[in-house]
DNA sequence: GTCTATATCCAGATAGAC
DNA sequence: GTCTATCTGGATATAGAC
C-alpha cells in the first residue's frame, strides 16, 4: 500500500481534529502530531493555520461538485434516473431511503466535514450560506423534482410536490443530525426511517382516487 | 430601569460570544469587555472560564424545567390541552406552527443556547445526549401525543401515530436550524411551514373513509 | 467586587541546520 | 521537507491595592 503525500495528510487529520473539538481548541502541533511529524512541517505545506482550514473546504467543495456530477444528485438534470426511484416498490423504496441515509453517515471524509461545517458555521456567513444550501435546499430540490414525476404520474394524487418533499426528507435530515451527536441510535434512527416511509406510501398511495 | 447584577451579565454576555464564536474562540477579556468590566472581575463570580460556561448550562437546564412545567410542554401530562390543537381548523393550525417556529427562533435565550450547545455538541458527549433529548425527542414525543389523538378522533385517519408526528415537526425542526443560520431565510421558513401543514391536513383528512 | 500589575503558560509562526 | 531552537503575542489566572 502506498503512502500519501503529506499534504493530503495533514488536510484530512486536522479536519478529523477540527470536526471534533472546532479550528480553535486545535493547536497546530496536535494536528502535526496526528500526522506525524512536527508542526514547522505544516508551514511549508501552508502558508498559516487558516490557509489549512481553507484548503479543507476548497477540497470538499471539488469532491462535492465531482460527485454531483457523477451521481447526478441534480436529478433536474437526468430525468431517466428519476423513474428507477419511482418505479421501486415501498420495500425497495424503504431500503434505497436507508441505505441513503448510512451512505450519508458512513463516508469518511463528508461526514467529517458536515460536522466541522455544524460547528464552525456561525463563525463566517459564507459557511452558513453553503451548509443551508448543501444539506438542506439542495436535498429538498432534489425530492420535489421526484415528487412532481410522482404525481404526474399519478403514483401519488395532486398536491404540493415541495411541500411532500420536504416532509419526505426532513425526518431523514434530522435522523442524520441525531446520529451525527450520538451513533449509537442508527439503529433506531434505521427503525423509525423504516416506517416513516412506509406511514408516507400508505397515506398517500392510499388516498389515490 | 434596574440593573442585572454582574453574575447575570457575565452569563448572558459569555453566552452571546459562545453562541457566534464558540468557546474555545472567546477570551475572557472579551467576555469581560462586553460586560463592561475587566477580565479579573470574573473570577470574584467563577472559579474559572470553564465553570462559567458549566453555569451556562445549569441555567438553561433551570428554565428549561420551569418552561416544561408551566406550558405543558409534556402534552402527555395534560390530555386536555391536546384537544385544543385538535380543535383548530388548517387556518389556526398553520398559524399555531408558525408562530410556534417564530417564538422558538426570537426568545433570546434559548435562541443563543441552541446555537452554543450546536457548536459545541461534539465537544463533550453529555451535550449532545442533551441535545438529542431536548431538540428532538420531546418534541417527536409531544406530537406523537397529538397525533395519536387525532387518529382516535377521526380526525386522521388510522396510521403509525410517530410516524406521522416526525413528518409533521421534522421539517419545522430543519427550517429552525436553517434560520438559526441564516435569519433572512424566516419568510421563506413561514412560506414552507404553511405548505407544508395545509399539505399535510390535505392528504390526511381527504384519506379519512 | 473591581481595578492594575503581573506571573505563567502555550499558541502560531519563523530561522536556520541537515 | 523535516527537524530543533526560538521569537512574540495573547491567553488564563493570581496578587494585592482600593
Amino acid at each position: 500500500m502506498e503512502k500519501k503525500p503529506t499534504k493530503e495528510l495533514f488536510l484530512i487529520e486536522a479536519l478529523r481534529l477540527f470536526a471534533e473539538r472546532g479550528y480553535d481548541a486545535v493547536s497546530v502541533a496536535q494536528i502535526a502530531s496526528a500526522v506525524g511529524c512536527s508542526a514547522p512541517a505544516l508551514y511549508k505545506h501552508f502558508s498559516n493555520k487558516q490557509a489549512l482550514f481553507d484548503a479543507i473546504i476548497e477540497k470538499s467543495n471539488q469532491a462535492f461538485a465531482l460527485r454531483m456530477g457523477e451521481f447526478g444528485v441534480s436529478f433536474r438534470n437526468k430525468p431517466e434516473e428519476k423513474s428507477q426511484f419511482l418505479r421501486f416498490s415501498e420495500e425497495e423504496q424503504v431500503k434505497m431511503m436507508q441505505q441513503f441515509f448510512l451512505h450519508t453517515l458512513d463516508d469518511e471524509f463528508p461526514t467529517l466535514f458536515r460536522k466541522m461545517m455544524t460547528v464552525e458555521q456561525f463563525k463566517r456567513e459564507d459557511l452558513a450560506m453553503v451548509y443551508n444550501r448543501r444539506y438542506v435546499d439542495q436535498q429538498f430540490d432534489a425530492f420535489e423534482a421526484l415528487m412532481q414525476e410522482a404525481i404526474d404520474k399519478g403514483i401519488y394524487p395532486p398536491g404540493n410536490a415541495r411541500a411532500m418533499a420536504i416532509q419526505y426528507i426532513s425526518p431523514v435530515i434530522v435522523y442524520i443530525g441525531v446520529c451525527d451527536r450520538d451513533p449509537d441510535k442508527k439503529k433506531e434512527a434505521l427503525q423509525a426511517i423504516d416506517e416513516h416511509i412506509r406511514q408516507f406510501n400508505n397515506i398517500y398511495r392510499q388516498s389515490n382516487p
